[in-house]
DNA sequence: TGATCACTTGCAAAGGTGTTCAATTGTTGT
DNA sequence: ACAACAATTGAACACCTTTGCAAGTGATCA
């Protein structure tokens, strides 16, 4: 394998880690969306949006092709869905788990707010 | 809840986003292990190996703890294991896409050796 | 106490990413 | 052929991340 595995595993989570590519790529999971689609979904700028396609595209995750004069994106990996499903659990997971530890930081608690945090 | 889910997902996988952590993460996921046993396996400088640990640490992922003048750091979500096994289902599944769309492109293969994987 | 080990932190340089605007391509309708 | 639309590209700028070194902390042990 010429770029090993763990880089490979590094990229494609860079290619996820960004608001907008989240989204799409949500959307995408559910049906095929044409750009302007998109665009209605997220309050972007069209060029931002353009860019954001790009990257995926450029991974590999998606594809797109014209279709009555509009570009329609599709994923090209339906597991992508369970990657996100997966990534929800985990985050609410840990989420939860903040909230166990700390459960006297969310209301507005006057007496010894201090927060110790093991700095 | 305070921060859009779409943008905690995509900070988490930015978290993800890095060869070290890649590793340090799936290491974890095998067994607990010190900081000098990390620094064993992956090639890298101590503090710099510190810096991704801290990454890690901020966004929970990992929690470490002192034992006999060690520093020993475990997982803190189990099932970040699965999300990079999926990762690397996703991974190889459009690897082999593009082997399949590009057979021409790599070593110069004549007899069939091709792979289908429809969309 | 002082030396040493195991890590961590601060910081500056270098490199990379995201956002926007303007310009461009390509397609469709007149 | 031209205008209008849909989407993309290029370039400049600001911002964030990564890296390595030097310095610092904090526990353990002689």
């Amino acid at each position: 394998m010429s770029v090993p595995l763990y880089q490979a595993k590094a990229e494609f989570f860079r290619t996820l880690g960004h608001p907008a590519r989240i989204r799409i790529l949500e959307l995408l999971s559910e049906r095929d969306h044409a750009v302007h689609e998109l665009l209605d979904e997220i309050t972007i700028e069209p060029s931002n949006l353009s860019q954001q396609l790009s990257v995926l595209r450029r991974s590999s995750m998606v594809v797109s092709r014209r279709r009555d004069g509009e570009v329609v994106y599709s994923i090209s990996a339906p597991e992508v869905r369970d990657l996100l499903l997966a990534a929800r659990r985990i985050l609410l997971g840990l989420a939860a788990q903040l909230a166990d530890l700390e459960p006297e930081l969310t209301p507005p608690q006057p007496s010894g707010s201090q927060r110790r945090q093991a700095r």
